[in-house]
DNA sequence: AACATGATAAACT
DNA sequence: GTTTATCATGTTC
């Protein structure tokens, strides 16, 4: 169990974009009132900070809401999304860096049935994981998370390795972020092929 | 006022 | 079966 969690020092290279690339396969585990809910990553996007102008954080933007990605990696970066949704990223980087992963979608492994609950949905569904603000809801995962360490035992949110192959990822612009111009076209949106919990497209 | 969205309904093939 | 349009919603700045 222990031996499977991410260490960080996986966390703290400053290529979000191959990190973000790496995190696909893993498993997001979360413990929330002392149930087990977990998912495959199987879509994320890169967010490099400074010079990423749909970064919260662009030119090192600093509030109360963006500071949490200026620490070292290996912590949870969540924030609530037009007052509804939370959106978990993980932070990344060395510190200094307002680097970040935004997790969009996950694939269902344990604790389906609380997750089913959480949605008020009856049956597994590809939207139950698709969609950031899902598989929070899901995954249980509030803003009472952000700067939540991925990597101390006493967490209950961390991510783990089982070994689970990705045969091939897709790269494609981001979507939302329109206003960032040119950075709008960086293709730093990253989703396992031919994966059916993907949120759309193919 | 802006926002890294999601659910729903209505329109399509 | 799918895609497209609309709007609800609360925190940040």
């Amino acid at each position: 169990m222990t031996s499977l969690k991410l260490p960080l020092e996986f966390y703290l290279s400053e290529d979000v974009i191959t990190l973000a690339e790496k995190l696909l396969g893993k498993v997001l585990c979360t413990t929330i009132n002392g149930k087990l809910t977990s998912g495959i990553i199987v879509e994320t996007e890169a967010y490099k900070a400074p010079e990423d102008k749909a970064s919260h954080a662009y030119q090192n933007k600093f509030t109360d809401r963006t500071k949490i990605m200026f620490r070292p990696g290996g912590i949870a970066y969540i924030y609530l999304c037009y007052g509804i949704h939370h959106l978990f990223n993980v932070v990344t980087g060395p510190g200094e860096k307002a680097h970040a992963v935004l997790v969009r979608a996950l694939e269902p492994l344990d604790g389906i049935q609380v997750m089913l609950n959480r949605r008020k949905m009856q049956k597994v569904q590809p939207r139950l994981t698709a969609g950031p603000g899902s598989l929070s809801k899901a995954l249980g995962i509030t803003t009472a998370l952000c700067g939540e360490p991925l990597t101390e035992k006493s967490s209950k949110i961390w991510l783990e390795d089982r070994g689970i192959i990705v045969q091939r990822v897709i790269r494609s612009p981001r979507v939302g972020v329109d206003y960032a111009e040119e950075c709008a076209a960086w293709n730093w949106r990253l989703r396992i092929k031919d994966n059916d919990w993907t949120s759309k497209a193919k």
